[in-house]
DNA sequence: ACGGTTTGTCACCTAAATGTCATCAAGCCC
DNA sequence: GGGCTTGATGACATTTAGGTGACAAACCGT
C-alpha cells in the first residue's frame, strides 16, 4: 500500500473529464495517474499498483467491458466504472464482468469522491496488509504475490494465484465453486468448473509432492476446494 | 453466514417495493427477511447475521442515516441504500456514513441484483469465521465442511454432510424423516425413506464405535433421528 | 411368542464429478 | 519476428458418490 495519498488510476479518453477529475479529485486529496487507452491503463496497473481505478467504459482501443475483466485477471483492485450508458444493461454486464460500482454521467465529483471512499473504506477492511501465511511447507505472500514450498519460491501465473488467494484468505475453509469462479472469471462462469479443475490442476503439479494424492489443495466434491492447514 | 444462499435484511417500509424486491430477487437466489422500520432492522441485524443490508432512506421511525451509522457501529455489513432521492447531496451523506452503494428509485431488479453481487464478491474476501460444535468425541466444523471423532478427521460425502448438518444444528432434537427428505432431496421424495436408513446408515458407520448401538445418530421409531448431547 | 411394520445392511450398477492430456490462440519479452 | 508463457478448450480417463433392490434385524402391539 502506498505512502500518504491513495493514488488512482484513472483510464479515461476525454481530456475534458480528464482535466475536472484531476482537479476535482486532487482537491479532495487524492493522488491521480492517467491513461488515454486501455493497453496503456493495463501496463500502468501493473507498474504503478493504484489503490484504485477509475475506468471509462468508452474508450478508443478496447471495449470497457473486456478492460474490467482483464484487470480482474490481472488483480482484485476495485474498479470504479464511468459511462454514459445509462440503461441497466450496460451496469449489469459491467459489474458482472468484476467492477465494484457503476457512475453514470453526468455525475459529481462529490458523490464520485464519497463512492471512491467507500470502497477504499471496504478494501482496507477485508485484506490482510502483508502477511506470510504458511501451512505445512507451503507459503504464500499475498502481498508480495509470491509463494515458496520448501523454501524455494514457485513460478505462478495470475490466474493460479488469484485462485490461491482465495484459498488462503480462508485456510482451513471451503471455497465454494460459485465463489471461486465469480472472483476469477465473473458471474457469467458459475458454471466453468471446468476451469477450475485445470488451474487447480496446475496449482497442484506445482505445489504438491504427489498431486494425486494432496497434501495441501484439497478437492471438497459437490462444493469446492479447501486449503489444509498444517503445522509448520 | 450461512453456507448455501446469502441473506439479505431488506430494511424497507413500503410494502409495494417490500413484495417486489422479494420475488425478483428471490428468483436471483437470495434469501430474504424483512423489516418494516429502523428499530426493528437493528435488531434482525443482531439476530440473524445476514450477508447484507438493503436499507430504504424514507423509514417511518428514524432517519435513514442514522440508521446507517447505527448499522456501522454495530458492524461492518455491507449496506445498499435505496432511496427516491436522487441529488448528489443525499448520495453524499449516505455514502459518508457508511454506505457501500446508494441506488435511487425507480431501480431495476437486475441492477440491484448485480450490486449486491459485487458487495458480497468484496466481503468474501475477508476471513471467515468457523464454529465448532461438540458433543462426545463428535466434532463438527459447518463452515469448515470438517468432522472428527476423537480427533481424527473423518471423510463425509455431500449428502451425509447435508443430513449430518441438520441434526447438528437441531442438535438434541428430533430432525422427522419429512424434514431430512425435503432439505436435502426435494419435496417430492417425502415417502423415500429408504434414502434416511442408507445414509444414515453409512454416517454410523463412519462415526459410530458401534453403528448397532448408536450413541450419537439416534433413531426415534416412527419420527425421525436426532442428534445426542454429550458432555465433552 | 407372533406377524406385520419399521429400520438397518449388503452388494451392485450407473451417473456424476473430478482429473489429465493435448492442442490452439493470444499476449509478452527480448 | 520468434520463442516463451499463459489462458482457453475439447476429448478422454479416473474416481467417487448416489440410487436401487433384496434381504436381515429390530421393534411393537397383541
Amino acid at each position: 500500500m502506498n505512502p500518504s495519498k491513495p493514488l488512482i488510476l484513472l483510464i479515461e479518453d476525454d481530456q475534458q473529464t480528464r482535466r475536472f477529475l484531476k482537479t476535482s479529485l486532487g482537491h479532495k486529496g487524492w493522488r491521480i495517474i492517467e491513461a488515454g487507452d486501455g493497453k496503456t491503463g493495463l501496463s500502468m496497473l501493473k507498474n504503478d499498483k493504484p489503490d484504485l481505478v477509475v475506468l471509462d467504459l468508452g474508450l478508443p482501443d478496447m471495449d470497457g467491458i473486456s478492460v474490467t475483466k482483464r484487470l480482474r485477471q490481472l488483480s482484485d483492485i476495485p474498479v470504479l466504472i464511468l459511462s454514459a450508458r445509462s440503461q441497466e444493461q450496460n451496469k449489469i454486464m459491467a459489474l458482472d464482468a468484476g467492477a465494484d460500482d457503476y457512475l453514470t454521467k453526468p455525475f459529481g465529483a462529490g458523490e464520485l469522491n464519497s463512492r471512491l471512499q467507500a470502497l477504499l473504506r471496504r478494501i482496507n477492511r477485508g485484506y490482510p496488509v502483508s502477511e506470510l501465511f504458511q501451512t505445512g511447507q507451503l507459503k504464500v505472500d499475498l502481498a508480495a504475490r509470491k509463494v515458496f514450498i520448501n523454501n524455494q519460491e514457485v513460478n505462478i501465473t495470475p490466474i493460479e494465484f488469484r485462485l490461491l488467494s482465495i484459498l488462503v484468505r480462508q485456510a482451513g475453509l471451503v471455497a465454494t465453486h460459485r465463489q471461486m469462479l465469480t472472483e476469477v472469471w465473473g458471474a457469467e462462469h458459475i458454471n466453468d468448473q471446468h476451469y477450475l479443475r485445470i488451474y487447480m490442476g496446475q496449482l497442484r503439479h506445482k505445489l504438491e509432492i504427489n498431486p494425486a494424492r494432496p497434501r495441501y489443495l484439497l478437492t471438497e466434491i459437490g462444493v469446492g476446494y479447501r486449503l489444509a492447514v498444517h503445522e509448520a
